[in-house]
DNA sequence: GCTCTTCTTGAGAAAAATATCAATAAAGAT
DNA sequence: ATCTTTATTGATATTTTTCTCAAGAAGAGC
């Protein structure tokens, strides 16, 4: 089974519908990768997709746990495909993103649903740093 | 010294300055903890700050690490006071809170911090996982 | 096929957040 | 204290994001 026909019957199995908009967002997603909302319609306007819905189905698509919202150091979101083995670290000076692979946070993790009860193995984490070269610059120092 | 003057010094010692909207704003912040840019503005509007330098300041304030940006789940930035030895991990679906301890992450943090180069040690992380009563709902699972 | 329920969308209004630019004011030097 | 430099603010316009609500469409049941 195709992976958006998965995410079909993900949908459908909550009570909702896979719809040709939030088809093309996803398309666009899977195409492209990291996208801001503006940047994703861009992409799908010409399908007709409405600005709001774009918002309205990143959202939606985002609290299923379909596509992961990574939150830039400009307080700005993109959005990205789920099914990634890694997260993101950010500078929350100059925004520059490495990844960091999941096995780097497992333990941590693991610790932290025993002790919450939260669960955290199924979602991506934008974590905030401050890269090399940022943190020579006097600006950056905390 | 107190906490603001610290802060004063270290702006000027990076060539910026201290001024009464930012000051009101770190009073706020001070006063009232966790706060969106809407309830700084409310707090400091009788002082004549304008609500644009209400942005301007939260966003400065924050990439010279003095407030930390919380993201909450619905993609929205709430500041507060740095300083904390705790994290904040959020429930992507229904947005509670709890605290996650330093030391919780310590391990892993010096981990990341020796391979990709960045810095985390300072600064406020904001993790994003399911909460325990999200975890049952349909409509949660990933 | 038809009906019913309810999830979704588009259109437009509203609110939140950002950018521009001239005027203001803070910090340092004289 | 006065002057100079330039960071900072307010006012305004603009862009981005969210909200409301009626119309449209998907799926279930008959």
């Amino acid at each position: 089974m195709s992976c958006l026909a998965r995410h079909s019957q993900t949908l459908r199995a909550r009570g909702y519908r896979m719809t040709p908009q939030r088809l093309a967002i996803l398309e666009a997603l899977h195409h492209d990768g990291h996208l801001s909302p503006a940047q994703v319609y861009q992409r799908v306007r010409q399908t007709g997709v409405t600005e709001a819905t774009v918002y309205r189905t990143l959202e939606f698509l985002r609290a299923n746990g379909i596509v992961f919202a990574t939150y830039g150091c400009d307080g700005h979101l993109t959005y990205e495909l789920g099914g990634y083995d890694h997260h993101h670290l950010v500078c929350r000076i100059c925004g520059t993103q490495v990844q960091v692979k999941q096995e780097m946070l497992q333990d941590a993790l693991n610790r932290i649903e025993q002790q919450t009860g939260y669960r955290m193995t199924d979602g991506h984490l934008t974590l905030v740093g401050l890269c090399p070269s940022c943190q020579g610059n006097s600006q950056a120092q905390a």
